[in-house]
DNA sequence: TATGAATGAGTCTTCATTCAT
DNA sequence: AATGAATGAAGACTCATTCAT
């Protein structure tokens, strides 16, 4: 059986492949796993149902190579860490700056996040996944951060909770789950509670 | 059609009813929304196929009335807020301990809670209902810190922060997702961000 | 089986059972034989389903009950002969009249007809119930008629072609099937097709 | 969702969506098309029921092609208009033959003429489909009159009320409802009512 | 008599996956 | 390498009928 997934190797296949996944993936993002079927995601990508077996194991495979393609440039785009040396001053405007980025990027792909984030509690490949694009970003960012003086004590452990935070934060906003909510104030707490979280790893 | 859906009015049959209800809710916890049948609901109940059909419209409508039965204790049930008045010494004591039994109630059910997680993401019923806890939460605790002389200002977003933080914290906890972190002192960046952020709120 | 079927005694149970009869085939002719179900049946007679199949071998023998007790009205409801002896001058005047009547009967409800007549045509026992029905108006109009000094040759045959040219005629009206059509014109045409056929019949 | 119903290109695979609908057709012919399920007709065809559902959309879709096939030669077969030129003196001679054939047509096929017009009664789309029936074999008819001089003058009204006695005539005669009746008389009477309702307008 | 709870076989329909070409 | 036809098990839901009380 594993034996007669084919790995592309002309130029026409690869972008058959590539296709495959592309519209799995949308359409995944768009309606929701259990919501599509392997025939709608070959007829998008403009290909034969038998073609798509014979670059995948199972649906499931489908899924796991989109997320590996394209899940970062969705789940992960605010990590574009600035490139000039960072200015203690500056520390709140930049947090600012990461949630409205994050923000308007999820705006564009409510159901795509939202679609995704239920296969991450239900699958464990997906899970799996997450957790380590999770510590990827704690990772990049600790970087940038120990580059600018920020003491290494549990600076991984501070930078999780600081985006943990800010993506609740997200989340809330842009679900707008509690109409009652004062988000411009809650974005202020946010940013005053990372803040505070570290005020002990900044140098003088 | 619709009206069809009996609500039952003998004994026997409300006991079956809720029979009905705990096996499919317990059946979706463990194994999830999409990989259960009524077939199987129906036997681990003990009752017929038919009769699952005649108390409620749909799968769905089982999963919605598990969760109003039994969603509160599986996932708020924290929320025993303490009697005795409110001392600001013992401020990270009660949050510790609030963390410590969060943890204790959600590892007894992890799968249930990684299952019902995934049907927010993807059914806006489940999610609604959420929605409505976690407010819920948020003004019982509102109500209680008020009553120990805690000031009104942003308080609903400073505990739906703080709430969020604590979720979050947890569900690292539990699912372990990233081994390298050192949760002791996580437990304890959190409890003192939670501190940092009512800080102003406590009336001296 | 068929000994527990029982026949009503008591006043009360005999209304029950009319009550059954009459919600079953006023649900029937609305919706149709198969669109509707013995819950529906009881739940508007105001009876437990129980009950039902104590009166009742099965569905169809509501159906049965229900039909000989209102077809009549419901269907042969023209069949009111002028009890003022027949002028062979007011022949096309009296069977405008029974047309216009006709008309005006199955106007009132037109789905029950319709559902009605789907099973002439695939219930034996429903169609064996019009041929008897078709035979015995056949008979009174020729008793009728024969009072009024109609020859008797062929005079079934005259009556029940006669009949069905009516009955044509009334559900082409009816159900406006071809709107090309004048409506005036054909009514005409049928009365003065009648009067031809009876033509050799009628004696000086 | 609608876009799965697939037309097929193959020869195979258009012989086999041809078998569906004639063994379903057959089938809803020979037992009605409540009492038979898809799972029959697709075993009836040869093939596995999901094929079924790729070439139609429901159940009811094979109905409507068979309908639509196998429909015309099942209830329209008389129309086959004599091609010589019509003469006056013959037509009670040719209103005879097509009643036999008529007859002979409908006798090798009972239940499926009584299964259909079980579905004209209930089912509007059968209705639709007949009514469109008639009315084109109004059409061809008056075409042809025509052709032999017969006057416009409400030519259509009186054609369909003769196809309409001739039609009851047959019925009568095939499923012998009423064994008093003299059927040799009938198609007399018949014939002669036709002859009297197409008198004026035979030019002279 | 009467209730309404309970049964379970039966129905249509879907879809991941395989197969013949 | 590719097609798209074909499979068939599985799933949600219905309903005439029976049963326990």
């Amino acid at each position: 059986m594993d034996s007669t997934i084919r790995e592309p190797k002309q130029k026409r296949a690869i972008e058959k492949k590539e296709k495959i996944i592309r519209a799995g993936f949308d359409l995944i993002c768009e309606n929701g796993y259990y919501n599509i079927n392997t025939a709608e995601i070959a007829k998008r990508a403009g290909v034969s149902t038998g073609i798509v077996y014979q670059y995948f194991k199972d649906k499931h495979a489908i899924l796991m190579e989109g997320l590996n393609r394209y899940g970062d440039t969705l789940f992960y785009p605010m990590i574009k860490v600035p490139e000039d040396p960072f200015d203690k001053k500056h520390f709140p405007r930049i947090i600012k700056s990461m949630i409205q980025e994050y923000i308007q990027n999820h705006k564009v792909s409510k159901t795509a996040h939202e679609e995704i984030m239920a296969m991450v509690h239900s699958d464990p490949e997906v899970a799996a996944y997450f957790y380590k694009r999770e510590w990827e970003t704690t990772a990049i960012v600790k970087e940038y951060l120990m580059k600018n003086q920020f003491s290494d004590l549990y600076l991984s452990e501070k930078i999780h909770i600081s985006l943990g935070l800010i993506d609740n934060l997200c989340h809330e906003i842009i679900y707008h789950k509690h109409d009652e909510m004062d988000y411009d104030r809650m974005i202020e707490i946010v940013i005053c509670a990372i803040e505070k979280i570290f005020q002990g790893s900044i140098k003088k």
